[in-house]
DNA sequence: TTATATT
């Protein structure tokens, strides 16, 4: 319940910053008894994130909770940005760092939310940049400037923790410091304020402020990271393929069940079109090796049926998901089979991979029921469907595991289309190595759709796996003991 | 193996 609008005014003392509250910059007290409009907050204060929050608290609802560590500085529900969708979680800052730590040891993971079943997570933003990310390396200092000319220098952009600057053993100085300040944030104001404003004297060049990683550090970091990402220790080409490879197969079953469950023309058009898929699928590693590979689609599209690839989808290329992409009339933002036409222009397009690409398009503009066979052909649009992932109605939405460690949204997507109008995809990513967990959630706008996708693909066979799809569990059924 | 999200 948020706060009765018109009634009590907060406690006395200044208001926090919340999302919510109404523009008052002033303070509004007209001049009597003006203590702060807007607390102050320590320079080494942490900013929180707040995380398994129920999505029907605002930030009034919220403050009462973290209000007992201190004074509250902001606090701020995330929302998504285009539906305002409440995200579940927060940021918050309190005036005293103190407030935070003692927050963060009282709540994180020691008590959970009505209606939530993990505990409330309370912690340093990511933005905080625990360890090396808020120490700067600072180049072209002159030889003459000690510790305290750089500590004035870098003082207004937030509490400094640590100041070195480096020296030779002889005791003079090598023209560079360490800089570590409190927080990611003050760091990256420092680098912005003072990297290359000024050159000091005696130095060559202008000061340099950057992240004291090496170049080097970062680069390998982050190599590791992609390799994790990627779960191999391949390069990446082979993951790229085999995800195609996937998708194809999938596609290729989709087709023979719609062959299967409709008209001889329409499934003979599916088929076709997961050919197609296929090639456009296979193009993206062997695009070299296909000549002229889209010119079986009807009417003979020649060369420069398509302007530039439009931006390409998962790893095959199929249907465009980019939300209004060319203000197509009525486009919406709902995922639906996404195959627009796309107007003729810029002649002159050889690559088969863009042939490829436009055969798809072309097809599928010649022949739009074939590609939206269970579901956009026939529920009505609503008309500025926001772009959530948020569950659908109740019996629209599906579990689904077993899926290949490559798959990611996009592929889930394109696999689930095919059975109607899709509200949301997502696969399950395990935070801390960026790994698929090989599930994931597909939401449709009606349960029809959804059974259709459980009939079509429970069971499917993939690799040594097979898909499990099945309605996802009601809320209240999963507690544990 | 059933929604963990980072302005």
């Amino acid at each position: 319940m948020a706060a009765a609008p018109g009634g009590s005014a907060p406690p006395a003392g200044p208001s926090p910053r919340l999302a919510f509250s109404t523009a008052d910059s002033g303070g509004g007290m007209s001049g009597l008894n003006p203590g702060p409009a807007v607390p102050m907050k320590d320079h080494d204060a942490i900013k929180l994130f707040v995380g398994q929050i129920p999505r029907g608290l605002d930030e009034q609802d919220l403050k009462p909770l973290f209000e007992e560590f201190g004074r509250i500085y902001e606090l701020t529900v995330l929302k998504d940005r285009l539906t305002g969708l409440h995200k579940g979680c927060a940021f918050l800052t309190y005036c005293a760092r103190d407030s935070a730590l003692k927050a963060q040891s009282a709540l994180h993971e020691q008590k959970t939310l009505p209606g939530m079943n993990r505990p409330i997570q309370v912690k340093p933003a990511a933005s905080e940049g625990r360890g090396e990310d808020r120490k700067l390396f600072v180049g072209m200092l002159g030889k003459q400037q000690g510790e305290e000319d750089v500590r004035r220098l870098f003082q207004p952009f937030g509490h400094i923790e640590e100041c070195t600057v480096l020296r030779s053993p002889d005791g003079t100085s090598k023209g560079c410091a360490f800089v570590k300040f409190g927080s990611q944030g003050e760091a990256q104001a420092a680098i912005q304020g003072l990297h290359g404003s000024r050159t000091m004297t005696g130095a060559s060049s202008s000061l340099v402020v950057k992240l004291a990683d090496t170049d080097r550090e970062r680069a390998l970091r982050r190599m590791q990271q992609m390799a994790g990402q990627l779960g191999a220790f391949h390069p990446a080409p082979l993951p790229l393929g085999a995800c195609g490879a996937y998708t194809t197969a999938i596609l290729q079953h989709q087709a023979a069940l719609l062959a299967a469950a409709q008209g001889p023309g329409l499934g003979q058009v599916a088929a076709v079109a997961a050919q197609m898929q296929h090639v456009a699928a296979f193009s993206l590693v062997a695009a070299p090796l296909l000549p002229a590979a889209a010119n079986t689609s009807p009417g003979g599209n020649g060369p420069g049926a398509l302007p530039g690839l439009p931006a390409p989808m998962g790893v095959n290329g199929f249907g465009s998901l980019t939300p209004q992409s060319n203000g197509q009339p009525g486009s919406d933002t709902l995922y639906n089979n996404g195959v627009s036409p796309y107007p003729a222009q810029s002649p002159g397009v050889a690559d088969p991979l863009q042939q490829a690409y436009a055969g798809i398009h072309h097809y599928a503009a010649a022949y739009p029921s074939a590609y939206a066979p269970a579901s956009t052909a026939f529920s009505q649009q609503p008309s500025a469907l926001p772009q959530q992932q948020r569950e659908g109605p109740e019996g629209c939405n599906l579990f689904i595991y077993h899926l290949p460690q490559e798959f990611g949204d996009a592929e889930l997507i394109q696999t689930f289309l095919p059975f109607g109008a899709v509200v949301s995809a997502k696969v399950f990513v395990d935070r801390a190595t960026n790994q698929s967990k090989c599930f994931g959630f597909v939401s449709f706008d009606n349960p029809t759709s959804a059974q259709t996708a459980i009939q079509a693909m429970n069971g499917f066979q993939i690799g040594m796996k097979r898909l499990k799809v099945q309605l996802k569990r009601p809320k209240d059924a999963n507690r544990p003991y």
